[in-house]
DNA sequence: AGCCTTGTACGATGTCTCTCGTACTTAACG
DNA sequence: CGTTAAGTACGAGAGACATCGTACAAGGCT
């Protein structure tokens, strides 16, 4: 059987980079991107898994798709597939593990940088 | 007469946006590259205004100019011309101002980058 | 079963970026 | 004044990137 419900991990498993290998430039060049850095902002404040539906990007669906693989690459978020649907999550633990204080950085930096 | 001496500041003065007026994506996307991004960190490491040819790039003059001038563009660094050299600078009070503890983490991550 | 939602794949396109070489400007130094 | 040293300007070319539209796959809902 195929898994009873499956409802967790059914489909292929996307490539995400280790922890360890995480390029530093990589993920600045992922982070120096409006959309992308939006993305990660709206993944910060909820704290949740949140489909590529969820965001109202000012792009198209396959632009959208475009800018979820660059983050995952960069190992900036992580993507689960459940349903039709594709969950993202923000690797908070490995980013702060990695390059400690940077997420957060940015992110208080884009606060500031939006309202000023 | 156009100054006595002029070592200082004698030809013309290059643009260097406000402090105020940096934006995040530009100077994420400037520490993006590993040329300008060893390039930031020799001016940081040193505390010192270098010229350009103190850095020993792989790459050309010309390439080199372009490098300077995206860092200077985003605010990262201040280009100061003093006789045929043109000194530069790490604006890091602009940045701790702006970005507070961008530069030193991003500056942290790379060497652990670096040596891991 | 059929439909709808969600996202992918692929190709195309225009822009930006990194790189270079060559020719030029500017200033110091003899 | 001529030479040298440090950069700049101006193309130019190769590659990457952001964007889109259309066609397709995979999973839920009725």
């Amino acid at each position: 059987m195929t898994s009873g419900v499956g409802t967790a991990a059914p489909g292929r498993a996307l490539a995400h980079p280790d922890r360890d290998r995480l390029a530093l430039e990589r993920v600045l060049h992922a982070l120096a991107d409006p959309v992308r850095l939006s993305v990660v902002g709206v993944l910060a404040e909820t704290g949740e898994e949140l489909p590529c539906s969820a965001f109202a990007l000012p792009v198209s669906k396959s632009t959208c798709t475009h800018h979820f693989r660059v983050l995952r690459e960069a190992g900036v978020i992580r993507q689960v597939y459940r349903g039709t649907a594709k969950l993202n999550a923000l690797r908070r633990a490995d980013l702060d593990a990695r390059f400690p204080g940077l997420l957060d950085v940015v992110l208080t930096a884009r606060r500031r940088a939006d309202g000023a």
